[in-house]
RNA sequence: UGGGGGAUCGUCUAGCGGUAGGACUGCGGACUCUGACUCCGCCAACCCAGGUUCGAAUCCUGGUCCCCCAGCCA
């Protein structure tokens, strides 16, 4: 019934309902318009991911568009970054990258006809007053002593707020709405205030600076969007976006629509949140793995498609949506699996050492790049008498059903030999060291002419050729899969000391040690690891993007 | 106790008056030179109560629970 391939959403039957009506001859216009006030989250991604792929799928176009009328919080930092982001998704706006602010001029003729019509008034009551007497939600609020000035007289006052005669605050202009509306949005909201401060785009042009209810709906316009796509929480403030809409002569009208927002288990997108995660350093930057940032899980080595195909799986709905982890993970294992190169580190290294293999002797040995794509081809792997192991992957007294290395056990080093653990060595406190084992010539590349079989198979890495890196292993940075933080200190217990892990013995195999910053490998029965910028020549850093599942640790759980 | 929304397997989602399907998770198995990948199987849902209908997740009525709104933020 469902067919991954095109999936369906209302939105998308909404659209097809409108072409096939023949409303839009011209085709479709959607937007993806980002606040310039932090950076991308996988939330954003969503939003990117419906905009664009209606878009994409409907043979319409798609703007990336800066709502950027808070000179307060918004900085060119942010509007590259994002960017930057939206590209490294895959999407292209092509030549539609706007900004709100590009229309102020056009926005305050349209402030000017809504008070020319008796539907806006320059209001001089503080914000203070304007809350006192807003009203509750189950009581109406009153009307502004300067609600019923004449046109005149607001008009005058407008173009003084404009040019600056008025303190910082002092004023505002409001739509002349309904103070007893049962939609708070409706009970005359502010469409300007005046604010003294440098915009991004616009320097020092402008005092005054339109609010999202009315800059929004007008921007849409403006740019002929058709679509007005966002989530649910500003369904009351649809009201005035229809409002504005009626009450301006605008070039097009468009019409909003509202999803929910997703909501990711273990994380946290609140831009209060994570700028205080970034100040405090709790993480290291926007861009640190753990982030739910689209450029931490850049770093964290996610590829872009895993992004894009979690937001198709995830669908788009009207549902409070709260997405497992694991959907996620699973995206991004499947996007790697196909075209990610093996390789062998070994991240809790244990010596071991092959008595009867000559102390002088080495030897390369062939191993696939993929076990599944030929066209990936092979790379050679040094070895010789003292190798180091997974120290999970030995184990003195092991429990049942465990298949590696244990005294007496043949296994096989993957693309080696099969080696026989012939002793354990221990230090003073009883700790194992180092493990002894005898090899079988015969076996070399890993299979036995008599035809034995062995039931485990491990990675390994030459002690003589490695080279030392560092791994970062991460987990969530919340331990409560809805993290409910309102205050700093709520902050602390919330969350994961063990978001973190740096492991800095590990052993890899020598193809890595020049590795660039940002190139994938899947390590071989770990997981996904991606190089990080950390790296120094001497020393490559690798995070670990996700882990391989593990039904050994699982049935060992048990 | 205002207004606006939402309730389908554990989670996400399909369904649009005619056998409740898929994905992820979980469980079991096959395969395996990655305990990976792949493959097979299993568990598992219509918020409740009435009503309309030959037939209701879907339509109607009444409840219940959850989310959002009182910025000169977006």
């Amino acid at each position: 019934m469902s067919d991954q391939s095109s999936p369906t959403n209302f939105i998308r039957q909404l659209v097809t309902a409108d072409l096939g009506a023949g409303r839009y001859p011209q085709g479709i216009t959607t937007r993806f318009p980002p606040e310039p006030n932090g950076y991308l989250h996988i939330g954003h991604a969503k939003s990117i991911c419906l905009n664009f792929g209606l878009a994409e799928d409907f043979g319409g176009r798609c703007a990336l568009r800066f709502d950027d009328t808070n000179p307060d919080r918004e900085s060119p930092e942010f509007v590259e970054a994002i960017k930057a982001d939206v590209q490294w998704l895959g999407f292209d706006w092509k030549e539609r990258l706007y900004h709100a602010s590009d229309y102020f001029e056009q926005l305050y003729t349209f402030a000017v006809e809504l008070i020319d019509s008796g539907h806006a008034y320059v209001c001089d009551l503080s914000a203070d007053e304007v809350r006192g007497t807003r009203g509750t939600l189950t009581t109406p609020g009153v009307n502004s002593p300067f609600r019923d000035r004449s046109c005149d007289e607001n008009r005058e006052l407008f173009e003084k707020m404009r040019s600056g005669e008025f303190p910082d605050g002092s004023r505002v202009l409001r739509a002349r709405i309904n103070m007893a509306s049962p939609n708070l949005h409706l009970r005359d909201p502010t469409l300007y205030r005046i604010r003294y401060q440098t915009h991004h785009n616009t320097g020092d042009n402008w005092c005054i600076y339109p609010m999202y209810d009315f800059t929004h709906p007008l921007s849409d316009a403006i740019e002929g969007v058709t679509h007005s796509l966002c989530t649910l929480e500003f369904e009351d403030n649809r009201a005035l976006y229809d409002w504005v809409l009626e009450h301006v002569t605008t070039p097009s009208r468009p019409y909003q629509t509202e999803f929910s927002r997703l909501s990711l288990e273990y994380t946290m997108v609140s831009k209060r949140l994570l700028t205080i995660l970034v100040e405090q350093e709790v993480v290291g930057s926007w861009d640190d793995p753990r982030m739910p940032t689209l450029s931490g899980m850049r770093r964290r080595g996610y590829p872009p498609e895993a992004l894009v195909d979690f937001c198709t799986r995830i669908g788009v709905t009207r549902n409070q949506q709260n997405v497992e982890l694991s959907v996620l993970d699973n995206c991004v294992r499947e996007a790697l699996d196909p075209g990610t190169p093996r390789a062998f580190a070994v991240t809790r290294p244990l010596k071991i050492v092959i008595e009867n293999y000559p102390e002088d002797e080495e030897e390369e040995l062939e191993a696939l790049n993929h076990p599944g794509d030929e066209s990936l081809g092979t790379r050679s792997l040094p070895f010789c008498r003292e190798l180091y192991i997974e120290h999970e992957d030995f184990q003195e007294d092991p429990p049942k059903k465990f298949f590696r290395l244990a005294p007496g056990r043949e296994v096989r080093l993957r693309y080696a030999y099969l080696v026989t653990c012939t002793e354990v060595i221990k230090d003073s406190s009883g700790e194992i060291i180092e493990v002894r084992c005898t090899y079988d010539p015969e076996t070399r590349g890993g299979n036995a002419p008599d035809g034995r079989k062995v039931k485990g198979t491990i990675h390994w890495v030459s002690a003589r050729h490695s080279a030392q890196a560092e791994v970062r292993l991460y987990e969530p940075l919340f331990v409560d899969p809805e993290p409910h933080v309102s205050s700093e200190d709520d902050l602390k217990n919330a969350l994961n000391e063990t978001s973190l892990t740096t492991l800095d013995n590990v052993q890899v195999e020598p193809s890595l040690a020049a590795a660039p910053p940002g190139s994938i490998f899947q390590f071989e029965r770990l997981g996904y690891f991606c190089v990080d910028r950390d790296s120094t020549d001497a020393r490559r850093v690798f995070n670990r993007t996700v882990a391989l599942r593990d039904s050994w640790a699982k049935a060992r759980a048990k």
